[in-house]
DNA sequence: TATCACATTGAATCAAGTC
DNA sequence: GGACTTGATTCAATGTGAT
């Protein structure tokens, strides 16, 4: 822990000092103040569960009449709407300052506050990627049965503009979700058992975030290595999950009793370990093949006659990797489009051969080709 | 059809003429000038299917060529995020002035618009009562790969302030909801079938809305009798339902092809008795487990050792819920069946951690997950 | 008539790299 | 920067037609 370290930044010249990051550290203190102190473009992913500005009015108690532990901390208490709505505006600007332009940031709330958040996103030039709803397994039932039971979250994901690029795992989602994509509606339980932290039998955190949620939102967005910041740390589940998985953080919050219990936390918390880091990797992460190695390699012979699965095309493969059918001619891709008078087709997984009686994908002589060929 | 009649509107003297309400029909033009012409707090609730904004870029094709039939309706373009913002509190705006003062809003939105909806239903003095979560049980894929599918929409429901009364019938939602709380998610599938309008084979409207919604929405928060106002009536379902459950509608379009559809949609749809009210639940959402869930959650470690039940073949657990054995890699499904060299396999059953000694299956995990999160 | 195979479709801010 | 090339990518429900 508090070990410095240095970044590259872009645009900075060599005779400015090199900021350094303070990582996998937790800064206590303002975090509009801590934000500013750090460098442009020098973090991968932001998530922020900031104060919710609940406006609770007196105390809430149950129909048995046992209280209600409700937030009604200070730090969550504004003036006015308008004032919520400045603070809101001021933390995300340095928020898009310190994000590098392939960041993205995670902002979690609820109806209280999070139409002023997405709002404020909006108008910043941040671009929405999805908003993904924490489903509550187990939420807190509507005592008075005045209104429906409250039993979701919001999180808004956004990238740094409209054609920023973005770190988004799509395969590893998919694995995750048993070879379905991932959808927009997440079940979790809230946070409570062995998880949820305690001193002297009550919670320390009013709205401790269950780790499955932060290990989604890091397995989904970002990579090994990246450093996440988290503005509103709490008791640093944040940094948990991302010490375990391998990310780098940094957190900042005003409280020292929830800096004290985040430090305790994260300290005992055990990294994965490598083999189990490995994800399932995208394609395109493979190396690139060319149609045309297959033919040169002796994997596909010139003059092989290719089909699409229903035998309805057949092409003729050319000496150069070409193929041909008919007066039409061109790459797999090219001539799988043609003949299907489509605007693309992946010729990859159109296009067949004939293997003892069946057809097979060539796909799969790419795959063989890449066993073979791969250290 | 097109009855006028009179309404007591409160604060209006006796010598003035009293206003009267277009009930039971569809006007058509600009909501904002027709509103207008309606008389202050006059009005039970407002349901609003606004313009999302969607900014959709170039065309979308699905991986197997076919086009996506796009929302590219003039009806859904603004010049800009804040040409769009003015339109918003412009109708919001009217819609406060004409409902009475414990009447509540409805709108229907998506991340594109819904946070500029939220935040002005704020400013505008709106009391937000809850959020709802529309999630689709057939929603369209993410075909690129880009991000998490687009599976929900929001609806936001607020009262005209704070202090404000409002009508909830709690009862009837509890038992919608065989004798749950109903919470603030709820499932439908898209509107399809026979239900969707359709004329020359075309669908009529690209954003039909079900009637389910529309059913749950109007019995949570209206009486019998009460006056409902639709903005943006599009094909009319706000108008159908209400017709249906025995109360007045009075709905706002600016499309000539709407208008006469939404017209006959109406005038075919018969009032229910009071019997059928129940009709219509959706079925409950079957608990599916994936087992990324289970890694997630804690309930398995990534970098855990499997095996099959005679242990003839090991993998490891990684982080994103794959598994990994030598060179092959995959969910728990495919690995089973690479390994098996069977066309396919129940990675439940199949695959067995140890637990003192003894082989399980990982479906006894999913059984202990499932009881400890479903109620 | 029942079943199966195949085609169609839905509010979507839906690519990345090279020349 | 624009044109061009390569190639990666889908789930659930409904409807239709063949067996």
């Amino acid at each position: 822990m508090g070990v410095l370290e240095k970044v590259n930044v872009r645009g900075r010249t060599a005779a400015q000092p090199v900021p350094v990051l303070p990582l996998d550290q937790i800064l206590r203190g303002d975090c509009i103040a801590h934000m500013k102190a750090l460098p442009d473009k020098s973090i991968d992913c932001i998530f922020a569960d900031p104060p919710y500005n609940l406006q609770l009015g007196g105390d809430l108690n149950r129909p048995d009449g046992s209280h209600v532990d409700a937030v009604t901390d200070a730090w969550d208490k504004f003036d006015s709407l308008a004032a919520y709505d400045k603070f809101t505006r001021e933390w995300l600007t340095e928020a898009r300052r310190i994000l590098k332009d392939d960041g993205t940031i995670w902002v979690i709330g609820s109806y209280h506050n999070i139409f002023k958040v997405g709002s404020a996103i909006q108008d910043l030039g941040f671009w929405i990627l999805n908003d993904i709803i924490w489903r509550k397994a187990n939420p807190m039932p509507n005592f008075k049965g005045t209104r429906f039971t409250n039993a979701h979250e919001t999180l808004i994901w956004a990238s740094t503009g409209e054609k920023a690029r973005y770190t988004f795992n799509y395969r590893s989602m998919k694995t995750l979700n048993d070879e379905l994509q991932m959808r927009s509606d997440w079940e979790f339980p809230i946070c409570g058992g062995q998880e949820r932290l305690k001193k002297d039998g009550h919670k320390v955190h009013p709205t401790q975030k269950p780790e499955a949620l932060l290990y989604r939102i890091l397995l989904a967005s970002t990579k090994k290595g990246d450093v996440i910041l988290d503005p509103f740390f709490g008791t640093g589940t944040t940094g948990a999950v991302a010490k375990r998985l391998g990310r780098r953080w940094i957190g900042i919050d005003r409280e020292g009793v929830y800096v004290e219990a985040a430090q305790a936390r994260i300290d005992a918390a055990l990294p994965l370990d490598e083999s189990a880091l490995t994800t399932m990797q995208a394609p395109k992460a493979a190396p690139r093949v060319a149609f045309g190695q297959l033919v040169e390699n002796g994997y596909l012979a010139p003059g092989t006659v290719l089909t699409d699965a229903r035998r309805r095309h057949r092409a003729v493969v050319g000496a150069d990797g070409s193929l041909k059918c008919g007066d039409a001619a061109g790459s797999i891709h090219k001539l799988g489009a043609t003949l299907q008078n489509a605007p693309s087709c992946n010729g990859w997984t159109w296009w067949h051969y004939e293997d003892g009686g069946a057809l097979k994908p060539i796909d799969a002589l790419r795959q063989t080709y890449l066993l073979a060929t791969q250290p």
